[in-house]
DNA sequence: AAATATATGTTGCATTTACAACAATATTAT
DNA sequence: ATAATATTGTTGTAAATGCAACATATATTT
């Protein structure tokens, strides 16, 4: 027997499996920050964490960390940088002129408050499946993402 | 000291990180299909397996089970069934009308044809973590998949 | 029987995202 | 020095996605 004529199906696949998860783990934290009434989306959630502990970044920097492209993350940064939750300002790297960004003492305290929300409301979520079993996947995760980045040309 | 008063970054949790390799792994799959020169998407393919594995099911079967609102399970639907690779026709489900639907011969040859085309290159990357690791955590993200589904309101 | 609710699929529109082209500047090559 | 290349961010546009409204048919309730 030819082990390679029985093919898996795609559905099968830890490909399928990864993004069915994280469509509903998405899906999850819209509904739950539109029911908080938080007033800033899930991703700009996230690009003022990443500010918060990434002091100085540029913006280039930022898109890759976050994993979407400049155009969008420039469009991100407007947003909040117009509710106040971020400063940004010109400044070199590698003697080019970049716009870097700060977390503002507003953004600090917005970003509180919102993990002070959602808290109670995602490890409720993620109780479901015990800690050390989460630590175990998300390390796998991690190595795995980091052989991706260096395979895929993320064009950022 | 009250452990509640540490707060873990999002872009630590497994929330985030789920996200992010699933947005890279969907890239890669998308730049693969384009340079294997694959007539159709990712999410068509996904679809047309999803149907080869459940003949005769229905349009908001297959929407729940590729987890795509059925405005665009549809307009996926069109495309396959233009280019002869399922049929659709109408029947009933619990005496009700609705579309179901069935893989072709020619949709069944071109499934198998792009499985043939992407398997080296879907191994290659996934090779890059033991197989009993992937295994492990394939049925992790599939129980906590199975939570979320009973948590959220796909509203599908 | 009539009214109300539910299930299914489609259409239209708004939002999001991806992608390519551009502008400005700096680096490298010829 | 001049030209070609690279880095960074913005703008414009097309594609993908999400969502609400609709149409149709069936179930359920009154």
């Amino acid at each position: 027997m030819d082990k390679d004529t029985k093919l898996e199906h795609y559905t099968d696949s830890i490909h399928y499996e990864l993004e069915q998860t994280s469509r509903l783990m998405k899906m999850l934290g819209k509904q739950l920050f539109e029911k908080l009434e938080i007033g800033i989306t899930m991703d700009e959630y996230a690009a003022l964490d990443t500010i918060s502990i990434n002091a100085g970044i540029c913006q280039r920097d930022l898109a890759k960390l976050i994993i979407k492209d400049r155009a969008n993350t420039g469009r991100i940064l407007e947003v909040l940088e117009s509710k106040g939750f971020i400063t940004r300002f010109i400044d070199t790297k590698n003697n080019r002129l970049v716009k870097k960004m700060g977390i503002t003492e507003k953004g600090y305290k917005e970003l509180n408050f919102i993990n002070k929300k959602i808290k109670h409301y995602f490890e409720n979520v993620t109780n479901k499946i015990p800690k050390e079993t989460w630590t175990k996947v998300q390390s796998v995760l991690k190595a795995f993402r980091i052989e991706l980045e260096q395979m895929i040309d993320t064009n950022i």
